[in-house]
DNA sequence: AGCACGCCGACT
DNA sequence: GTCGGCGTGCTC
C-alpha cells in the first residue's frame, strides 16, 4: 500500500481567522495531478459544504489528527486563472528567498487582507422613524428579541438610518441571524457597496503620436516584430541617459495592446511623479493605472480590482504594481533596472526584477528592462558566455535625444588635493567651479553617497571613538534644533555630544569625516552670498519633504543643493551646469562585492544631471582612487569598460552572477553561543561539500558589524556555482539547526546573494 | 463567511 | 415538552 499524501490547502475566502492551510488528503486518483498552486474543491465545515481551495504546500506526513483530515474532493479546472498564476509566483518566491508560503501569499495577493476594508457593508434602515420606533417598543417589550431591539434602537438614533454594519456588529454584539431576521421582515436592508475611489486627473488631450527616431523605431520594431510571431522573452534596452527609453517602451505597449493583453510598468519610487504619470496618461487616456506608495490600501486595492475586471490596460507602479491581477498579462517593463528600490525590505526580500521575470514566464508575456547603467546580473545574462535560462536580447540606445550633451568630466584627486595643502573638503577646481557658477547665476548640485557615511567622532590626543554602547558602530554626529547629538544609524540610540574624552580626559574632540551637514556648513562659509539648500533625511520630513525641496531648488530659489542618492534620481534641473561629487569613492570601500558596480552606477548616474538643458555642463569627481575602474570608466561613461573589468573581478573571486554565493549570519545576544552555532555550521557545510570542489567556504568570522543592538553576529559565506546545491544545503542548515539547537536563544539568517 | 450547537425564554 | 431566537465557536 502506498503511503498517503496531504495537501495544505488555503481557502479562498477573505477572513481572518480563515486565512491559515486546512490539510486535506489527496486521494490516490488525482496524486499526480495536484501540484502546488493547483486549485481544488474541498468539503468545508461540519456540514462539508463545497468550496474552492488553492493547494499551498503537499507533503507526506500528516500535522492534524488524521481521523479528522478529510480529502480533496475534486480538482478546479479551468484555464489557469490568475490567483493559480500568483500563487504559483509565490511558490517560486518562497523557494528562491526563504519565506513562508504566507509571507509569500501575502505579499503576490495584497488583494485577499484588504477586501474588509474596501467591502464596505451597512445596515440601512428601511422604515421611517416613527414606524420603527414602534416596532422598537414591540421588540423591547418582548423578551425574546433583545437584539433585535438593540440594532434598531442604533439605527433610530444614528442620523440618517445608515449604520456600518461591522461596527455595529463589533460594538453591540449582534449576531448575523439578528440581521437576517430583520432585513426578512423588511424593517432593515444590509448593502454592501463597493466604492472605487478612482483618483480623477485630468492630463488634458491624449493620443498624440510622438515621431520616434531613427534607432528608437529600429528597436521597438524588432520586439513587436517578435511579440508578433509569439515570442516571449526578456530584452535589456541599454540606453544612455536622455536617449528616450520611454518612447520605445511606449510604442511597444500601444502594440501589445492592441493585441488586447496587458501591461505592466515599474517605475523606481522617486519617478513616479505626476509628470511621468502625465506622459502614460496623455498616450493611454483612462486606461492607464497608477499605483503610489502614498496610497491607502483601499485606493490600491480598487486600483486592483480595475486591472482584475479588465477595466484597464495599463499599470504603472513601484515594485508591488507587479502583483496586479491582469488577466491577459502580455507585457511587463522594469524601468531604470538597476535601481535599489526593486529590492523589497521586507520579507520577502524578493528582487522585482527576478520575480517579473518568473511572472512572465508564468503568465506568457514578455519583460523589457531598461537602464543607462544596468546591474551587472542583467548585462551578465545578454552575453554569450552565460549558458543559463533566462537569456536576455540586448538593444543600445546611445543616441542623446535633444540637443542636450554629454558634460566634461573633471576628476579631483584628493590626496594631491591634500599635499598641495589643500586640507578641504572641495578641491579647488570645483570651488572655482562653484564661484564661476554662481556669478553666471547657474546652479550647482553637490552629491555625497549616502547620509551620515560618517561624522564619526574621536579624540584627537587618544584616538578613542565614540560609539554606540549596544552595537559595535561609531556613532554619527548630528546637528538638532539647538544642540548638537550622537546618533547610532543602527538601532537609534542617541546621546549628547561629548565634551571630554571619556578615556583620557581630553578636550580636543574632532569630528570626521563629512556629513551632508558639514559639506553645507563649509559651503556656506566658503560662498556667503549663495543661497544653499540640504536635503536629507533630516531636512525632509513626511511623504513629500522632498518633493517640496526639489521643487523650491527647480524654481530656482537656491543656488546650490547638497544632498545624497535622493538627488541624482528623476528630475531635471536645465539651470544645473555643475555637478560635483564630493566623495565618490566612499562606496568603493564598502564590503560588498557591489561596491564597485554601485560606485560607477552612481557616478554616471550624477553625472547625468549635469548639462540636460542648452548649456554644456560639468561634473568634478572628488576621489582617492583616481585609477579605479569604477571611477575611469565612469569618466569615458563607458559601460561597456567597466562590465568588462567588473565581469572578470567577479570571475576571479567567484562572486554573482559568474558564481554564486550563499550568506550565513548568525547572532546571538551571548557571543560564545552564535560562534558555535556558525562553527557548527561551517563543519557541516564543509562536510556537504567534502570531495567537490566546486564550493569556496568562507569564515566563520565576525560579522563587519559584529555587535548591532546587544546582539553579536558572525557569518560565513559558500560560493558555489550551481545554486541549486547552495538552496539544497540552506534547507538542510535550517531543518538541521530547528533539531539541534533551541530556536529562541539565537537568530539565523540565510541569504543567496 | 457560514453553519450547527447549546442555551434560554415563551408558547402549546 | 418543544419551538425559535441568540450568541459562540469551529472549520483540516
Amino acid at each position: 500500500m502506498t503511503k498517503d499524501i496531504y495537501a495544505d490547502v488555503i481557502v479562498n475566502i477573505s477572513v481572518d481567522s480563515l486565512d491559515k492551510a486546512y490539510q486535506y488528503k489527496i486521494p490516490d486518483g488525482i496524486r499526480e495531478k495536484v501540484k502546488v498552486g493547483q486549485a481544488v474543491m474541498i468539503p468545508f465545515g461540519v456540514s462539508d459544504r463545497m468550496i474552492k481551495g488553492y493547494v499551498i504546500r503537499i507533503s507526506d506526513k500528516p500535522e492534524y489528527d488524521v481521523s479528522r483530515i478529510k480529502s480533496i474532493s475534486g480538482l478546479c479546472k479551468k484555464t489557469l486563472d490568475t490567483s493559480e498564476r500568483m500563487l504559483q509566483l509565490a511558490a517560486f518566491m518562497k523557494n528562491r528567498y526563504q519565506c513562508t508560503m504566507n509571507e509569500a501569499i501575502k505579499t503576490v495577493m495584497p488583494v485577499k487582507s484588504k477586501v474588509k476594508t474596501v467591502k464596505k457593508k451597512s445596515v440601512v434602515l428601511k422604515l421611517d422613524k416613527e414606524k420603527a420606533r414602534a416596532v422598537f417598543l414591540e421588540l423591547n417589550s418582548k423578551k425574546n428579541a433583545a437584539a433585535r431591539a438593540r440594532l434598531l434602537k442604533c439605527l433610530i438614533d444614528s442620523e440618517n438610518g445608515i449604520l456600518d454594519y461591522n461596527y455595529i456588529k463589533n460594538e453591540e454584539n449582534i449576531g448575523p441571524s439578528t440581521f437576517n431576521s430583520l432585513e426578512r421582515d423588511g424593517i432593515i436592508a444590509v448593502e454592501a457597496e463597493d466604492v472605487f475611489r478612482n483618483p480623477k486627473m485630468d492630463y488634458g488631450s491624449w493620443g498624440r503620436n510622438v515621431i520616434l527616431n531613427e534607432k528608437q523605431q529600429e528597436i521597438a520594431d524588432d520586439i513587436t516584430g517578435e511579440y508578433e510571431k509569439g515570442i516571449r522573452r526578456e530584452y535589456l534596452i541599454h540606453g544612455i541617459t536622455g536617449s528616450g527609453k520611454t518612447e520605445v517602451y511606449m510604442a511597444v505597449m500601444e502594440k501589445v495592446i492592441g493585441l488586447g493583453y496587458q501591461v505592466i510598468v515599474l517605475i523606481p519610487e522617486i519617478a513616479l511623479t505626476y509628470q511621468t504619470s502625465g506622459r502614460f496618461y496623455k498616450r493611454f487616456g483612462g486606461r492607464v493605472s497608477i499605483l503610489n506608495s502614498k496610497m491607502s490600501a483601499g485606493e490600491r486595492y480598487d486600483q486592483y480590482m480595475r486591472a482584475k475586471n479588465g477595466d484597464v490596460d495599463v499599470i504603472i507602479g513601484p515594485r508591488s504594481a507587479l502583483f496586479a491581477p491582469f488577466e491577459r498579462l502580455g507585457l511587463i517593463i522594469i524601468d531604470e533596472e538597476h535601481e535599489s528600490g526593486y529590492v523589497s525590505e521586507t520579507i520577502p526580500r524578493y528582487s522585482a526584477v527576478c520575480v517579473a521575470g518568473e511572472l512572465a514566464r508564468l503568465s506568457g508575456a514578455s519583460l523589457i528592462l531598461g537602464s543607462a547603467t544596468p546591474s551587472i546580473e542583467t548585462y551578465y545574462r545578454t552575453s554569450e558566455d552565460y549558458k543559463g535560462d533566462k537569456p536576455v536580447k540586448l538593444y543600445r540606445l546611445d543616441i542623446r535625444g535633444g540637443n542636450s550633451r554629454l558634460p566634461n568630466i573633471h576628476v579631483a584627486d584628493m590626496r594631491e588635493e591634500f599635499k598641495n595643502k589643500n586640507y578641504s573638503i572641495i578641491s579647488t577646481g570645483l570651488r572655482d567651479a562653484i564661484g564661476d557658477r554662481l556669478r553666471k547665476n547657474e546652479q550647482v548640485m553637490l552629491f555625497l553617497n549616502r547620509r551620515g557615511f560618517s561624522g564619526f567622532i574621536s579624540c584627537r590626543n587618544c584616538g578613542e571613538v565614540v560609539k554606540c554602547p549596544h552595537c559595535d558602530v561609531s556613532l554619527t554626529l548630528h546637528y538638532g534644533h539647538n544642540r548638537k547629538k550622537l546618533v547610532c544609524h543602527y538601532c537609534g540610540y542617541e546621546r549628547d555630544m561629548v565634551t571630554t574624552c571619556e578615556k583620557c580626559g581630553s578636550k580636543y574632540i574632532g569630528t570626521f569625516g563629512t556629513g551632508t551637514q558639514k559639506i553645507e556648513s563649509m559651503v556656506k562659509e566658503m560662498f556667503p552670498e549663495a543661497r544653499v539648500l540640504r536635503m536629507d533625511a533630516d531636512t525632509t520630513t513626511g511623504k513629500d519633504g522632498y518633493v517640496n525641496v526639489l521643487e523650491s531648488f527647480g524654481a530656482h530659489e537656491a543656488d546650490i543643493l547638497i544632498g545624497t542618492q535622493m538627488i541624482i534620481k528623476g528630475h531635471d534641473f536645465p539651470l544645473v551646469t555643475l555637478v560635483g561629487i564630493v566623495a565618490a569613492d566612499m562606496t568603493l570601500n564598502m564590503s560588498d562585492y557591489r561596491a564597485a558596480e554601485r560606485t560607477f552606477q552612481t557616478l554616471v548616474q550624477a553625472a547625468g544631471r549635469a548639462g540636460r538643458g542648452n548649456r554644456p555642463g560639468d561634473v568634478y569627481i572628488q576621489t582617492y582612487n583616481p585609477d579605479h575602474y569604477a571611477v575611469t570608466a565612469s569618466v569615458k561613461q563607458d559601460y561597456g569598460e567597466f562590465f568588462n573589468k567588473e565581469i572578470n573581478y567577479r570571475r576571479l573571486l567567484s562572486y554573482p552572477p559568474v558564481s554564486r554565493i550563499m550568506s550565513i549570519m548568525t547572532a546571538s545576544s551571548k557571543e560564545a553561543y552564535a560562534k558555535k552555532i556558525i562553527d557548527d555550521v561551517a563543519r557541516n557545510t564543509l562536510l556537504y561539500f567534502k570531495g567537490n570542489d566546486a564550493a569556496k567556504v568562507i569564515g566563520p568570522a565576525p560579522h563587519f558589524l559584529a555587535k548591532i543592538c546587544d546582539s553579536y553576529r558572525f557569518v560565513l559565506y559558500v560560493k558555489c556555482e550551481d545554486d541549486k546545491l547552495l538552496y539544497r544545503l540552506r534547507d538542510m542548515i535550517v531543518e538541521y539547526l530547528d533539531v539541534m539547537y533551541e530556536k529562541k536563544r539565537f537568530d539565523v539568517w540565510i541569504d543567496v546573494d
